[in-house]
DNA sequence: GTGAAAGCGCTAACAA
DNA sequence: TTGTTAGCGCTTTCAC
């Protein structure tokens, strides 16, 4: 293993100074036949400039994190391929961290953020409070946060309203005949599973809502194992009510994978003895059967705004992004149109 | 925003010397005295040590890359979250690339190991040509390959036998009755999909196979969506030849999710109509309906792997792990089990 | 046990 | 245009 190749030995090679050198492989102010030297030196050499010497002197990384709860949800992983294509022309590699929805691990993801490792942060956060938000705020780097708008404290942020996200999900059900309604959430006491609630609670009391809501079930998780088992529990809570729940609308597509292997595992047909909905128009979510009516809410979108916004802190670029809010679109496949009535 | 804090000032508010400073914080042989006020010190300025300035100075980032041919292959965030798992306790970050299936971009990746970005890297390519291997030993930082053997060559490699995989599910699915088989494979000029084939064709040719192959469909990508499109070709084709196809093997879960959407777009029941089973064991082939029979190739036992034979050539680790291959295993579930017959 | 000083690899300010 | 030099923040010798 060759030891690695400096700067100062290309310097030598090509028989001119190191400042001489830098300029002619990066700078500017180099006459031609120094830089036809210096690069033919460099070429022989297998030069490779050292990261940790441009990052001192430079005072930049060039690596961006994202820091997300769950890199296993297929709506991260969206977002990463978008954040990327944004980033990656700029000259700037990604980081991932899953935080998980421990408090404590996203704390200790934010307050190792000032050793300067990354040059920015774009954070997409499941839960958020007091001590998160000042720590956010403290941080001596750039910060975009995707979910919960964080504005008020001076933090940029990509928002959606899955809210009324789930409010066309309500009304896409009651208008295909479905009468007796159930919200299938995540954790309440995280961002999504807050305005996700909000959205179901304000759609089943609006005057024109014409059914029946069973209210909600909440699972431990937004995964599809939590779904199916969320789903169990709240299929025996409508039996024993005696209530003939047609319709179950899940937090995220995760959740309504879970609802749907729930059903099946019970005898239920989707759509016909129950239609179901999702939320994130993920691709597997489009894949199973049934296709899942999902509600978008522009995952890619939303990763390559909070990019921008990133790239906008950074100074590379003039202007950030007009708006950092994409609105909910209805995606009507096959988990919610019965067949014939 | 004040300006960051250095272990200069940290020096200066304690009254000792930058030495004493720094063998206080990290070092030995400080006084328990000299290890208290700088102690006080630090945390009164909320000085964080810069880790471009340790780089550097140690030679060390910290980072280790995971470059990965889609991350949108939940075998690739499956086998992430388990290098995270092995690497995060020791202090490592993971930086992952997407160096998707082109050499070109492959090599772009390789050729930029050498500015000492990241201490080593955990490489699982789809391709392997004379050049990739060429840049893989001539790079200067540790490389674990995950994928085709790579040892001839003094790479790392945690390895596992697709092939016989394959096998295990041909098998399974004469055992359960099918007397028509097919393959659904991927790309063949990649290592996946050259052993998968290797693994069919061997299986299909052996002396105690009761079945009749109807050969092998190529798809142009592992994903669902190109599953689905050369799924319908093969099914096609079979009719054509007038095959009555009663069972595809696809050479991972998300093109056996691809046929089972086709076969139903086509009025194909799965699996009563055609058995199929997939590879990789994923959650989402857990999840679906029905429920996909796989052959596992233990794919967090892998990349934990990986990460355990990157620590030991790190020098983290006292031995390396004694085996770094992981066997099939298959699980059977609902695709390929008949209702009744 | 502590302080002084060198130097990791690089860029940019300053001189020539 | 080119060379010289300082210094980014840190750790670790080397004297004391």
């Amino acid at each position: 293993m060759s030891s690695r190749v400096t700067l100062h030995e290309v310097a030598k090679r090509a028989g001119v100074s190191l400042g001489s050198t830098s300029r002619a492989l990066h700078g500017t102010g180099a006459s031609p036949d120094m830089v036809e030297r210096v690069r033919a030196a460099a070429a022989e050499l297998g030069y490779r400039p050292n990261a940790a010497g441009r990052q001192l002197r430079l005072q930049r990384t060039h690596l961006i994190e994202f820091a997300v709860a769950d890199i296993g949800n297929p709506v991260y992983v969206e977002m990463l391929s978008a954040i990327h294509g944004v980033l990656s022309p700029h000259g700037y590699r990604i980081v991932v961290s899953s935080i998980g929805d421990a408090a404590a691990s996203a704390a200790r993801v934010l307050s190792s953020l000032d050793d300067g490792h990354v040059d920015g942060v774009i954070i997409s956060p499941l839960r958020v409070d007091a001590q998160f938000i000042e720590l956010l705020t403290a941080t001596q780097v750039p910060v975009v946060a995707i979910g919960r708008s964080l504005r008020a404290h001076g933090i940029e942020t990509v928002s959606t309203d899955s809210a009324s996200g789930i409010g066309l999900a309500v009304t896409h059900l009651v208008d295909a005949g479905c009468r007796s309604l159930a919200f299938l959430n995540g954790p309440t006491d995280t961002t999504p599973g807050e305005h996700r609630q909000r959205g179901y609670d304000t759609a089943v009391a609006a005057p024109g809502f014409q059914a029946a809501s069973f209210g909600t079930q909440v699972a431990d998780d937004f995964t599809v194992a939590a779904g199916v088992e969320a789903a169990h529990a709240l299929l025996d809570r409508a039996v024993a009510a005696g209530v003939r729940l047609d319709a179950v609308v899940a937090a995220n597509d995760l959740l309504a994978i879970g609802v749907v292997r729930a059903a099946r595992e019970r005898g239920l047909s989707v759509p016909d003895d129950l239609a179901v909905t999702g939320m994130d128009d993920t691709e597997i979510g489009r894949m199973v059967q049934p296709a899942l009516t999902s509600v978008s809410l522009g995952t890619t979108r939303r990763g390559q705004l909070a990019a921008e916004l990133m790239l906008a802190r950074l100074g590379e670029s003039p202007e950030p992004p007009q708006l950092a809010t994409v609105g909910p679109e209805l995606k009507v496949r096959e988990s919610s149109v019965r067949s014939e009535l």
